[in-house]
DNA sequence: GAGTGGTCTAGACCACAAC
DNA sequence: TTGTGGTCTAGACCACTCC
């Protein structure tokens, strides 16, 4: 959670906690176990447990990667910054951040397949938090992946509505009122607000799904 | 899973477990809280561990019992019956619940939030899985909260659109081309299709929300 | 006071994958 | 062959809650 283990390093053994922490090897063992049905880390025989990548679709809702699923599906990925600029937490467009003070990075770009618009995304980063943004070059990594490879996040809320397009109409080449699923998320590393995203999606081609089982 | 045990019954007691399957404590105790963190059963100190009542919605997908956000809000809720028909599963309009033969149960409703209109449920019930449902009052109880009380389920689909309020739009009393969130669930029982579900929101009153966090 | 779940210990055997 | 995680046993003490 502090960010002290990055994804992929080893944590220790099962004897070594069980020295460290002077429990039985069952303590240690259990408590590794939830860590990894919560997904944190990644057990492998012989081998040794590793932290994971963190992912934000989790278990259930699969919230997609917008540049692996254009991939995946053959197509090719590309990035369009539409605007990039620094803004004051008190600025009207930096409300849905939620700060009362500090600077925060606000950028929107366009995701594209094949050259074609696949959706907008509006975006502000709490400078605060993560300063490096300031640095980042997003037309190589898309603002959700640098974020993800640079920053760990500890709690993640998803809003999902339905909108007309609106003044995205003109990026994504849709009418106005055409229906558009928006997908907003908020992002927190403890207390700390990390980022707000706003992504824009056609109707027609785009969905979410989800799935549960009862068991497993 | 089998349905065998109802929501509210209590299953035996650890030690009654130790004897039953000739183990030590500590492996009852890891499978019944396995099943607790599952949300299967839920345990209470001195009392005892009680199977829980199923809920669609789970951990991280908050997908509402659409009478229980009404009532929560103050308002008074109330459904209309539209249409109910039973349809062969050759049936166009029988095609969502993808069954190969057999009898379904159509209905069509509006969920109504102080007389006026709030989303419109179209729904496919399995005959052969759920042949009580023909016999049921879908006046009285929704036919979601009438589904989920009758019938163990093991594993559900969400898919959720954005699309214009086209054919329903006069039940919504809306304009045809409104966005609206359209919500789609597949329920299964083991291998068998229970139901099937497309509830349809005006895009401007209603969201879904997803809360997120790496532990717990 | 009694009985439940919550949790821990110390020791053991097994499966599997790397060497 | 070796060392890891996966899983189990038998026994123990505690906290909480109902009686």
């Amino acid at each position: 959670m502090s960010g002290a283990l990055r994804p992929g390093d080893r944590i220790p053994f099962e004897h070594e906690l069980m020295a460290e922490y002077g429990c039985a090897r069952m303590t240690v063992n259990k408590a590794l176990s939830a860590l990894a049905s919560a997904g944190l880390i990644a057990r492998q025989r012989r081998r040794g447990s590793f932290v994971t990548r963190p992912r934000i679709h989790m278990a259930a809702l699969r919230i997609p990667d917008i540049r692996e699923e254009i991939e995946k599906r053959g197509h090719v990925y590309a990035l369009r910054l539409v605007t990039r600029s620094v803004l004051g937490a008190d600025s009207p467009s930096a409300a849905p951040l939620r700060l009362s003070h500090g600077k925060l990075l606000s950028l929107r770009c366009v995701h594209l397949a094949d050259a074609r618009p696949y959706a907008v995304e509006e975006r502000l980063i709490n400078l605060a938090a993560v300063p490096d943004a300031m640095d980042a070059d997003f037309a190589i990594d898309p603002p959700g992946s640098w974020l993800l490879a640079h920053v760990p996040w500890t709690e993640a809320e998803h809003r999902i509505t339905a909108a007309p397009a609106g003044d995205t109409a003109i990026l994504l080449e849709l009418d106005t009122d055409k229906p558009c699923l928006v997908l907003e998320r908020w992002t927190w590393r403890e207390a700390e607000t990390i980022t707000y995203v706003r992504t824009i999606f056609d109707g027609d081609s785009f969905d979410l799904t989800a799935h549960f089982a009862s068991q497993g």
